[in-house]
DNA sequence: TTATTCATGTAATGGGTTACATGATTAG
DNA sequence: CTAATCATGTAACCCATTACATGAATAA
């Protein structure tokens, strides 16, 4: 499991408190991991105890700003580059994209893709303003810039395939037609 | 959850042994759903109470083939066309893309982006090889090739990030080094 | 007849979600 | 002073993984 690696990354990245960590797995990574409150809080605790990140500042309400120590970085870092990752994924959108075309009928299947192609479409357009109007304010080569390509690229492939398989189902409905009527 | 739902699309598809799902689901679907013995043989009994599925088959070594029956279809149909689909995901292979950039330093990153670009581009020629075969033997608009398809958009989606975080880090190097030689 | 593959499962453990609880601070 | 937001957490439940168990059929 790598709820651990993705609590230290994100503190590597940035010292946060648990509640802001939160509030970016919801909104910067919601395609990319995810976890809520009632993990990130134990989990915290755990990595602390385990001499990985520490607290470098209690603010008002109890807030604990968390940051990772030298031993949290090497610790990731061997994750990064020494353990070989596990390339298995386990995504709706994915298997719903692998059973629409196989289950529906073609009515079916090409609304939901209409759909479909406007969720990615919106998505992709709107990455694509952001990255516009980083690469303005930060230089070209920084690192953030490359998460939002990641996720750029994910929706626009999401996006062709949406548009691919509507016209393949479009001309496959069309050729039962077209036999239909000889 | 969706295992009960990636279980009833599968044999929607195909009736199929909760043996041969398991194959499935760790030979063509690893990068889209993942699931082992221990979760299916429970889901197949629990879908079977429930009459979304029944044995229509009882092979040697006690094998049971299921197939989907009109509940299950029903049912199917209503997840695919009327339920929003839960669009977070979690990823392993996206929480290191999203963390190599911001948390290595440039030689430990290219290195790492290297590896990674090498298995995606396989993977990405591979499906291409699959999908060219298929497409001589099948019709062009048969519904398994857009399973191929999808998979060979995301591993594309993959190499080209692989491909563009390698230059971008690679010119920011350079960059630095000009930098410091002046 | 020995090893391999097919085939179905259970038990123990660990990870993740939903629902709930509590209280401090800030904005209107 | 009221509502919204910030902030941390626990309890109960469900889902997923690892390790183990069992035995039938087939291939060498």
């Amino acid at each position: 499991m790598s709820l651990r690696h993705a609590v230290l990354g994100l503190l590597a990245v940035a010292p946060a408190s648990g509640y802001e960590l939160a509030k970016h797995f919801e909104y910067t990574l919601p395609r990319v991991w995810h976890a809520q409150n009632p993990q990130l809080y134990p989990e915290l605790n755990k990595l602390a105890r385990n001499g990985y990140i520490e607290v470098i500042e209690r603010g008002p309400r109890n807030r604990n700003t968390y940051a990772v120590t030298d031993a949290g970085r090497a610790e990731l870092r061997r994750w990064l580059t020494e353990v070989e990752p596990d390339r298995t994924m386990r995504s709706e959108v994915y298997l719903r994209a692998f059973l629409l075309p196989l289950t529906l009928n073609s009515d079916d299947a090409l609304g939901v893709l209409r759909r479909e192609a406007q969720v990615w479409r919106q998505e992709a357009d709107s990455l694509r303003a952001m990255l516009d109007r980083s690469e303005q304010l930060v230089a070209r080569g920084d690192a953030h810039l490359l998460a939002y390509d990641l996720n750029l690229r994910l929706a626009e492939a999401m996006l062709g395939w949406c548009e691919e398989a509507f016209q393949r189902i479009q001309s496959r409905d069309g050729a039962s037609d077209a036999l239909d009527r000889t």
